[in-house]
DNA sequence: ACGGTCTGTGTACGGCGTATCGAGACGCGT
DNA sequence: ACGCGTCTCGATACGCCGTACACAGACCGT
């Protein structure tokens, strides 16, 4: 394989080592979109880790500065995954009911985010500017619209309920990225796991109402219970104080 | 004696009990609280990608692989850095108000949060076993203790104020990371140098609510306000909800 | 005095992001 | 028809990273 590039060029080469030679090639074998695609298969099945610039070029069987063409680095490729998984939520145009769209995304957010564990990893997902993400922020500040609300609380009541889903859905991708580390597949499994630190920080004796949980409580591992319930808090919370 | 060997799993002493060991000597240069005071350090000053093992090694004036003797990897330094900033909060013991107890934890948290803004970036501080930030549930788990609630109810409520802690600090946090990696130190000139992604959106005319916000809201920057509506909301719904 | 244990050292490996430069293929003005 | 600028992609290389591993010296109880 050594010698493919001599100096003499088109007139030496056989028409054997011609034959198989790569390909003329589509012109454009990349394009952000699919290099976004290739990014969330990978993010999605081995984890944001396994998302590098080497990992996409051998997946997109391309050299591994190609992809610079397309995207300006490892931001703009974060940026155009949360966008491209963002398609995932939607919320039918007859619901109009302020309470009811807010909760719909929250509990579609929760939901695209245990899918796609990765997306709790990312700056993007809070600040991020890109087209659908703005999409879904439009639904829900329309939903909140004309309803007699300054302009400034509507956004802070949006805002609350991101920001609840957001850390609510990090939290749980957290504890499952833990067990798996760990190989735990079971709450069980982590429990028992987990029962070295556990005794001897119980042991201590500093923690006595936590211990209580540990030990009586009974939805310990219903996370969408405990989301749900917070979320109806949450939202009972904004209309109440917000006189909706 | 025999307690201490390498058979079965006893081998597995936990940070946290190493943390307690009183520092076998005075030739011992390192240990986990100074490695975790110089992590800290540099994470705030710097950022959590300045907060390398080599890095660690040089501040502390000792060979790269020094600190592996008392840490077992970024894994248990992250548990650290998050455990050692955990001591800045508290609440006085005469307050015993569940709601003045959560609120007050919160807000110090979210101040907490951006005093050090790498907190928002790893996953310990929302999963983390560690004596600090447990002492921190407890005492909040106390507060909410003997109110008639069921366990399961007084866990999913004080979750719920910490998701929608983190998450709020956590974006704010991001969008500061933003503005100072553009050199934009002004809502204004982030304003202004968001401009043409704006003008783009905008222009698509497919964001009507959002715009009406971007071009009417008064109180845009005031990140504090917005923290505190979204949070006295989730305590209102909290209480109205369990009864309170 | 001595063996075991613990602390810190040195070296090395395989990955990473990405700067830079060169080669080849397209498309437009002539 | 042709040539040249422009864009896409390839190849190489640099300087980081985490950390595995083998080793050396200091301390300890005996």
């Amino acid at each position: 394989m050594a010698t493919q590039k001599k100096d003499a060029n088109a007139a030496e080469v056989t028409i054997w080592e011609r034959m198989d030679r790569p390909a003329p090639a589509a012109r454009v074998a990349l394009s952000p979109q699919k290099i976004a695609a290739v990014a969330v298969e990978v993010a999605d099945a081995e984890g944001v880790g396994a998302v590098t610039m080497r990992r996409l070029a051998k997946e997109l069987g391309v050299a591994p500065m190609a992809a610079y063409r397309h995207v300006s680095g490892k931001d703009d490729l974060w940026a155009l995954m949360v966008d491209r998984v963002s398609a995932e939520l939607s919320v039918p145009d007859e619901v109009t009911d302020w309470r009811e769209v807010l909760r719909s995304f929250a509990v579609q957010t929760r939901e695209m985010t245990l899918r796609h564990p990765w997306l709790g990893s990312m700056p993007a997902p809070l600040f991020a500017l890109t087209p659908r993400r703005l999409a879904v922020a439009e639904r829900q500040l329309a939903a909140l619209d004309g309803l007699g609300l300054d302009v400034d609380v509507m956004m802070a009541a949006f805002r609350a309920v991101t920001a609840y889903v957001y850390g609510a859905a990090r939290s749980e991708v957290v504890l499952r990225q833990y067990m798996e580390e760990h190989g735990w597949w079971s709450p069980d499994e982590t429990r028992r796991g987990l029962a070295p630190q556990m005794r001897y920080l119980m042991g201590t004796g500093r923690y006595p109402t936590y211990r209580k949980y540990a030990e009586h409580a009974a939805r310990k591992d219903d996370a969408a219970w405990e989301f749900e319930t917070g979320l109806d808090c949450l939202l009972d919370g904004i209309a109440a104080r917000l006189g909706l």
